[in-house]
DNA sequence: AGATAGGTGGTGAATTGTGGGTAATTTTCC
DNA sequence: GGAAAATTACCCACAATTCACCACCTATCT
């Protein structure tokens, strides 16, 4: 399943007083009716968050509608899954405001990297992506690995 | 089958002296005409307060009729999810009242944390749901299998 | 220069969460 | 059955937050 979404290229933004964030306007405009000029945030597994286009969100939800609450597993996974998770209209400028918990889960402060993913964005502080990037080093083993899945 | 209703994130609120307590407005408003501002809350699986709209209720009600009554698993289930339930009407400031078996049930005291699960919302009692975290021991291979399931 | 688009800062109005009062209703108890 | 007590329903009030705009600055292109 292909995205229809092509969010690329990394970009410099603040956010402002009122925890509000500028989404790069080559993402905005890619943005489809259906959307409703909506982005759904959540955590990212890496301490970053994760921004998806609403109807890329509901593919999402059509995955976690499947899953029964008769199981445990199943209730701890959506309960802690969904609880980070906020829906985030654009205003007129084309801004977003970030929740409290997601700020503190990323460590925000004001100096933001926001990066395109195809079908979803990332938004980072700055200090720590940079942070981040240093101490990631990727091993040999695992880009062997990844080169049987993905053809670059 | 996916619902139409998109409960997620967590809110921190209080429950009052008259044990009401508010319905997030970001969930209020997700409501139909034929909800009729009413949400059916019930005892969840675990120690918290299921909440579900009352057309939502409805669709329960008819996969729990389903269920045949020979099984045992099923006549408990039964039993327990639908002696404890009550309806409850949202006032003009969108608050319901919790009833006191219910508070009873999920160690309510004062402060509550509340989460959208897509189709229900769940009432905590702040406390328990931390020592819940703690507490609650995942299997780790199920938690990673359905992460990478609803990771796109 | 002017026009346009994109990013940032600010403001007043509206919404929201919480508390309380009072009348109606139900429950309890004698 | 009827009085007393508790519970519920329906209001109003208010502070804090949020929302929908407006305004401005900057860079780019014509």
């Amino acid at each position: 399943m292909s995205s229809q979404y092509t969010f690329i290229g990394e970009y410099n933004f603040v956010v402002d007083s009122k925890n509000r964030v500028n989404i790069p306007s080559p993402f905005r405009q890619q943005l489809k009716k259906s959307d409703k000029n909506t982005f759904v945030l959540t955590r990212g597994i890496d301490s970053c968050i994760w921004v998806y286009p609403l109807s890329e969100w509901k593919k999402i939800e059509i995955e976690l509608t499947q899953l029964s609450s008769l199981s445990t597993t199943n209730r701890i996974f959506l309960r802690n899954h969904l609880r980070h998770a906020r829906m985030a209209s654009c205003d007129d400028q084309g801004r977003v405001i970030l929740s409290k918990q997601l700020i503190k889960y990323a460590k925000v402060v004001k100096d933001l990297t926001i990066i395109g993913v195809l079908n979803k964005v990332e938004i980072w502080d700055k200090k720590t992506l940079i942070f981040s990037d240093k101490k990631t080093v990727i091993d040999d083993d695992a880009y062997e690995e990844l080169s049987k899945k993905v053809t670059v």
